[in-house]
DNA sequence: AGCGTTGTCAACCAATTGGTTGAGGAGGGC
DNA sequence: GCCCTCCTCAACCAATTGGTTGACAACGCT
C-alpha cells in the first residue's frame, strides 16, 4: 500500500473521508473543527482521516495562527480516473475486437452455407 | 466498510489486485491459475483477492467444469470514476465562481480608486 | 473406481485500521 | 502572564486484512 494510487483508493474506500473530500469539494476549504463537526466521532478521529487524505496527496494543510485550514487537491483524483479510464478503456477495445472477429467468422460461416 | 462504493475502493487499493484487473481488462478472462501464475504468493492468496474483487461487483466468475473463468465486470469502474467526476467537477465550479468573485471585488476596486 | 487438476474452505498469524482517551503544543485575547 | 481555543501526538483496543499451511470438494481422464 505504499504507492500513491493504492493510498488514494485506500482513503476513498472509507465513507466517512469520502464525505469529507465531498463537502471540501462544494464547499470549499474547511478547519478541521469544521470538517469534525457533522460526525459522531471524537476530533482525534477526525484528524487521523485527514491525516490519510494527506498522506494520500488527496488535501494539503496549511497554517492559519492555530488554524489548520484543509485544502483538496484534485490531481490524485484525475490520477484515480486516469487509471480506471485507461482499463476500461482497454476492455472495451477487446470487446470491439472480439465482437469483429466474432462477425467475421459468423459471415464466413454464413458465405459457406450459401456456397 | 459495507456499500458497494466503499468495497470497489477497498479493492482497488492493493496493487495486486489494480494488476488483476488490468491483465483481465487487456487479456480477457481467465482462470484463477492463469491469474495467480506470475505472483510470488499461494493461490488461495490470489483466490481471497479474487474474491475481494467479486464481493466489489469488479468481477464475476462461471463455472466451468473445475475451472472458473474470472470475467471483467466494467459497470463499477462507471460507479468509481461517476463519483470522483461528479466531486471534482463540483470543485472546479467552485474555483469558477471564487474566480469570477475576486475579478469583480478586483474592478470594483478599480473603479473607486479611479474615482 | 482411482488419480490428477483446479480451486475453495478453515484455522491461524502478524500488521494495519479506525476508534477511544489523556496529555500537550501553538497562538490569540484578556 | 494566564487562559482558552484549536488541533496533534501517544498509547491502547477490537476488528479487519493479507498472507500462510493443510484439508478437501468438484470434475475430467483413463
Amino acid at each position: 500500500m505504499s504507492d500513491q494510487l493504492s493510498r488514494a483508493f485506500q482513503a476513498m474506500a472509507d465513507p466517512t473521508r469520502r464525505d469529507i473530500v465531498a463537502r471540501l469539494a462544494v464547499s470549499g476549504d474547511a478547519t478541521v473543527g469544521e470538517i469534525a463537526a457533522p460526525y459522531d466521532v471524537s476530533l482525534q478521529a477526525v484528524s487521523k482521516h485527514l491525516k490519510v487524505l494527506e498522506d494520500a496527496g488527496l488535501v494539503t494543510r496549511s497554517r492559519d495562527a492555530q488554524r489548520r485550514p484543509v485544502h483538496l487537491e484534485a490531481g490524485v483524483l484525475d490520477l484515480m480516473t486516469g487509471w480506471i479510464e485507461r482499463y476500461r478503456q482497454q476492455a472495451e477495445e477487446r470487446y470491439a475486437r472480439l465482437d469483429a472477429l466474432l462477425a467475421a467468422t459468423e459471415e464466413e460461416t454464413l458465405g459457406r452455407g450459401a456456397s
